[in-house]
DNA sequence: CGGCAAATGTTACAGTATAACGTAACCAGC
DNA sequence: GCTGGTTACGTTATACTGTAACATTTGCCG
């Protein structure tokens, strides 16, 4: 069964969400000749289950509970896979992956992460993209996978502080 | 024996950046009526024996070779102690420490991580501080720590390549 | 010197991730 | 359809990272 994300930038209509991150994944899948498997898929759709970032271990007891298998390999890989598509993403900071809205595109990506709802915001700010290849070329420093993840309080939960 | 950092932004004179953090250290904490205690400090020295991040278990193993104790907690807690005074970072995309060059200042700290080398190369990038800010702020998000970790090459091992 | 707070020592364990190797499914070309 | 190569999956084992909890020691201050 979905959660409807209350924390979420989808306003209430997460199936929405769910269903276009898998539409999106069958176009990837397609268009570069990839197998979105049975499992991929279901890893895919447990990680849309929210707008928060899951732990591959949940995931891995989730699918354990439908009757896949029970080794770590088994979700890493998935995950791997739908991260090298950029279908995932994966916050370092709190080891944890979120889908990504963006679905295969060639994007920057920065993440709104909330302390206290646990929530996840996506964002693409170009200003912030032109800033960090600024700052790396002012250097010399050539970008492979800028990283930048914010922690603090989302609106709804700073103003319910 | 102090290893020279061909790497690092110093120059070769990296003696230089060992003795000026253990003088900032000393410093911070006389301020704050903080114990820069023996482990505290071998953490921090050994921490800045490269300018490369550091993963505990290599602190752990080279302390215990030394004669500390060799559990975990040794080293976790220097080093979170460390941390709380800035002056270490932790980088969550390598699960690593690095010694910070500006001591127990306050500021935001932006990252560059050369995936060939093993570099970091801490800068403070008032552009990018701003864009962060903007960027969260356009959202009603209130930033509490924002974290930049830039992979790539940097200027020394992109030129080579 | 007595008592409190901070720091350390130690055991045990939780959580995250990958190496390695065998098996099964897919798919091209004959 | 067979066959052989490639990709994906199953499983075991283990490595790496981090913390909870509690006993003990140390330093500090009245």
């Amino acid at each position: 069964m979905t959660v409807l994300s209350p924390t979420g930038p989808c306003g209430g209509r997460h199936e929405r969400c769910v269903e276009a991150a898998l539409a999106r994944a069958q176009e990837v899948c397609r268009r570069r000749g990839l197998r979105l498997t049975p499992i991929r898929r279901r890893v895919l759709q447990l990680v849309w289950e929210d707008h928060r970032p899951v732990g591959a271990y949940d995931l891995l007891d989730r699918l354990r509970a439908e009757g896949w298998g029970s080794a770590p390999p088994l979700v890493y890989r998935a995950l791997s896979f739908l991260a090298a598509q950029g279908l995932v993403h994966r916050l370092s900071s709190v080891n944890a992956f979120v889908g990504c809205p963006r679905g295969g595109e060639r994007h920057g990506a920065q993440f709104l992460i909330c302390g206290d709802c646990g929530g996840v915001e996506e964002i693409v700010d170009r200003r912030l993209d032109d800033g960090i290849a600024a700052a790396a070329a002012a250097r010399g420093f050539v970008v492979a996978a800028p990283m930048v993840e914010i922690a603090g309080s989302c609106a709804r939960c700073a103003a319910a502080a």
